[in-house]
DNA sequence: GTCTATAACTTGATAGAC
DNA sequence: GTCTATCAAGTTATAGAC
């Protein structure tokens, strides 16, 4: 048997992923998770407590979903070209990059810092992905690390924005495939 | 003298681009408008109804804004490096790209119509650009320009993304820097 | 930990006078 | 076109019993 808290994290996780978090309340939180009111307020007594771990939860998923994709593939290229594929469901939004425009997660400086931090640790992954294909040979060794892992993830989540103002997911492909065109020829 | 409708439109389509649509309450926009709640339910029964004009000004805006930035530039090449110049002001988000993932956008259809006009227009333009700078010589003939045009947009969007979720305008100038050195080594 | 009741406030409008 | 009054529903909790 779960806990309600556990129950209350995983139904969070979803609707505010898709259906964000300004926009979801705590009630249809309840409603999703069956955990009653007063179960809901002993485990988090505000909604950004909440946030906060949801925020926090995803990022590691995310993270994780990443490093999977990755896992195995001898080169840096190969494992950037799998990161390339993290938007192949892009209608769904990114289950991190959602929360940067969500008024109520920036006016939270806690939901601000677990955000950053999130972004940070993939921004990392990614900058050292390029280091060691330059390092294997994979990828030429005149590009910035830094500047190539920031287009890279920067790709991923446009692609997650013009597929979703489109209603397009082909728009998120064209821009992956776009990109690694230029990647690969460079 | 500005009419009150044209008063509150000023004003949403500033508020609604900071604050988001969602977010930012009729009465809210009164107040910064200084138009009073009669007035404002006259010109706009329902809030879809503004947030429709101002998805398509801010749409219309922004394609000229752009197009003021691409003026005169000679080289399709230049037009496009030009463009990846409109992050540079990321922390206050993409004027139409802040819309995607707002749940009261998403969940009308005409606002969602609203926006995929807005950034159907936008990646026609880049895609034109893109065809002009392989005619002028100052891009690559063996890319693909719808592809191409959507990286294009995909990073500028990202950059946005990326720098708000760090509150780092430099995370969208790595991006742009990063993408601009592979686009200009292809 | 979980329940039900209640509360203070905001949201997105509507009604009817001027 | 603009004003003030009003409203039903929803939001984000808090109170107190079990």
């Amino acid at each position: 048997m779960i806990d309600s808290k556990q129950k209350v994290i995983n139904s969070a996780k979803r609707m505010f992923w898709h259906g964000g978090y300004s926009t979801t309340s705590p009630k249809q939180v309840m409603a999703d998770s069956g955990v009653g009111q007063g179960s809901y307020y002993h485990h988090f007594p505000s909604k950004a407590e909440l946030g906060r771990e949801v925020v926090e939860a995803n990022g590691r998923d995310l993270l994780a979903s990443v490093q999977a994709a990755m896992e195995g593939l001898p080169t840096g290229r190969e494992r950037l070209v799998a990161f390339l594929g993290s938007a192949n469901a892009a209608l769904d939004g990114c289950q991190i990059g959602n929360f940067t425009y969500d008024a109520g997660i920036q006016a939270e400086p806690e939901l601000r810092a677990a955000l950053s931090s999130a972004f940070g640790q993939l921004s990392s992954l990614l900058e050292d992905t390029v280091r060691e294909g330059q390092e294997d040979g994979s990828l030429p060794a005149g590009l910035d690390p830094q500047k190539t892992a920031a287009a890279v993830l920067a790709v991923v989540e446009g692609a997650f924005v013009t597929a979703r103002a489109s209603g397009q997911q082909a728009s998120a492909d064209d821009a992956t495939a776009g990109f690694l065109a230029l990647l690969l020829s460079a």
